[in-house]
DNA sequence: CGGGACATTGAACCTAGTCAACGTCGGTGG
DNA sequence: CCACCGACGTTGACTAGGTTCAATGTCCCG
């Protein structure tokens, strides 16, 4: 196979030592001793697979894995790193921004070997999944002709995976390219200068994600994260560009996207400005029952919250009220929809 | 000349006496007896200037003008009205809805004559004056190049006038085509269940109006109202499908102009979610000043109540504390912003 | 099965809405 | 030109709905 690694870590034993192990086992090693020359490298010649330290001088681990995703060549990549602490909230952060795997200095050989090899396949048998989820796009694009070339377009780029939790793009990020959501739930946020949060908007699979960002030449105005593991195609803001001034049809899709928006955008206006708290949270409700397309849901208090644009334990209360009233069913976080109708036609 | 009259008027006696003097005078007359026979007419065959009764069995006068104002043909027609009470409402609601004038029965010839004359001279002259303020769009429009067809659309098409108060388009109204708004102001406002308005968007010259509902090929999602005199060009749908089938540059245009209201719109659901009264009440004060360009400007307080979604009685307590705190000065529905740097900088 | 995160409930407080009365402005008709 | 009317703006008193703070309960993950 012979497949390129790309190492990057500061101590020089520790380099040498996997360099050393990595060629035995027949890859093809280039390494770096800090951050910033690990991610020219990356830049440069693209690897298979990355090993990168966390604490290091210049740029650490963790600018490293950041920087890579900014780019579309390097934001496949998969991505283990090594770290002498096994602390949680370590290995949490890195695994909310993207990496793939940890390895926990000291590591043995067998270890070392195991973890790549299992990631090279790992990646190997997602991209054969991506190809078949993407296919279901067939269907779904190519019905118009020039569209056919968008979904080119989105077959040819390797999708990413997304954890729960994990960011995607947070507000103030130059748009690099709009986001195409395969499967799983992303949630947009616009932060409050007191930190409450409001959610924009809540997207499942087909959704697009970024669309006015990416098409003003604006940075984000919202976060987006995964609400649960995702799967993500981004398609670059020159291609799009490029698609856009050639095929009139697929501007006109986006065309209708935005104004679909718009109109959704205003109605939320309408609410959060003159509804009751009850009106206001059986909205929220039925926008989540409508885009799950099931009467069940999972959905944390806050995030009922942020939706709504009201206080945590205004939604507790609230939802009791319902569930006193038989409109709703709960346990724990989970939400069932007993009566729709009367949810619907809910007096201010 | 030879212009062409249409005169719609149930009574036998008055329209027959109608017909004879305006033939006698050397137009060419076409009558109708009742509302619908009228606008079949006008659809058919478009009369110079239309003649109408109010009171009228089928189709009363309203309801005439409204039909008319529906097709892009019809629209810019000089209409007067023909009434026998002189009351101020029927006065009223007629000019509000684009009548241009109206003639109290009995009326004697000279002041017939008088009045389709001045009306079709004033209509060229205004035509002369569209083309004017027209040209002003050469250095706006026509920069780019595929920009220019439209800006061809745009001169080509009559300008029409909407007067103070008067609606351009209800919510629910089928979109018929997207406005220009050439000069004057003009709001857009969706109305709750319980009769609150709460406004949308408010547009200055070079504007365009119902772009969303338009483009998505959905009914109006607000109602539009000219906050004063107007000018507004209508770009019928069809020629606007076209020009964005043809010339990419075009759709690229619209689809900025959609991602920013986008991010207004998100901007403004921030807002209303989070932002004490005085904090909002100071936004919509700031984009009052940022769209006028200058630092005085009159609003009515019902206006600035739905501008920042709180109750008009709450809008004057909150203006009269931003007066004594000397932040702003009031006269009137007349004010005056003293100090813009505190105004952004107000705390929530 | 323990601990921490998440959810619920209670009580006090406070903001902004409502109702009502009064003041002010501008336009219309005598 | 003035007086009057109606629409619009202001101010006060009261109230309801929702937030906040705080304590307690429950679920779920390791």
């Amino acid at each position: 196979m012979n497949e390129k690694v790309l190492i990057i870590e500061d101590n020089d034993d520790i380099r040498e030592n996997v360099i050393e192990i990595l060629e035995l086992a027949g890859y093809t090693v280039s390494s770096a001793k800090n951050g910033k020359e690990g991610v020219e490298l990356a830049f440069k010649d693209v690897p298979a697979i990355i090993l990168c330290d966390i604490m290091m001088p210049e740029l650490d681990g963790y600018g490293v894995l950041y920087l890579l995703s900014k780019r579309p060549e390097t934001i496949a990549i998969p991505f283990i790193f090594l770290t002498a602490k096994a602390e949680h909230f370590d290995r949490r952060k890195g695994m909310e921004m993207g990496a793939d795997d940890y390895l926990t200095k000291p590591f043995d050989d067998m270890e070392l070997l195991g973890a790549i090899e299992s990631r090279l396949k790992k990646k190997e048998g997602q991209q054969a999944f991506y190809s078949k989820s993407l296919d279901r796009l067939d269907t779904l694009v190519a019905k118009r002709d020039g569209l056919a070339a968008l979904h080119k377009i989105i077959v040819e780029r390797k999708a990413r995976p997304f954890k729960k939790n994990q960011v995607i793009y947070y507000e103030g990020d130059k748009g690099t390219g709009l986001y195409l959501l395969l499967s799983g739930k992303v949630k947009t946020i616009k932060l409050a200068e007191d930190g409450r949060e409001l959610m924009t908007g809540i997207y499942a699979a087909d959704d697009y994600l970024g669309i006015n960002s990416t098409l003003s030449n604006e940075e984000y105005t919202d976060t987006a994260t995964a609400l649960e593991d995702c799967l993500l195609c981004l398609i670059p803001k020159e291609q799009l560009e490029q698609l856009l001034n050639l095929y009139p049809e697929v501007a006109r899709e986006f065309i209708k996207l935005l104004a679909n928006d718009i109109r959704e955008k205003e109605e939320q206006l309408l609410q959060m400005a003159y509804h009751s708290v009850r009106k206001k949270m059986a909205e929220a409700l039925l926008r989540l029952q409508r885009q799950s397309e099931m009467d069940a849901f999972k959905i944390a208090r806050e995030d009922l919250a942020a939706m709504a644009a009201i206080a945590t334990e205004t939604v507790s209360r609230t939802l009791s009220d319902f569930k006193e009233e038989g409109l709703i069913d709960k346990k724990g976080s989970t939400i069932t929809i007993l009566d729709l109708a009367r949810l619907t036609k809910m007096k201010n």
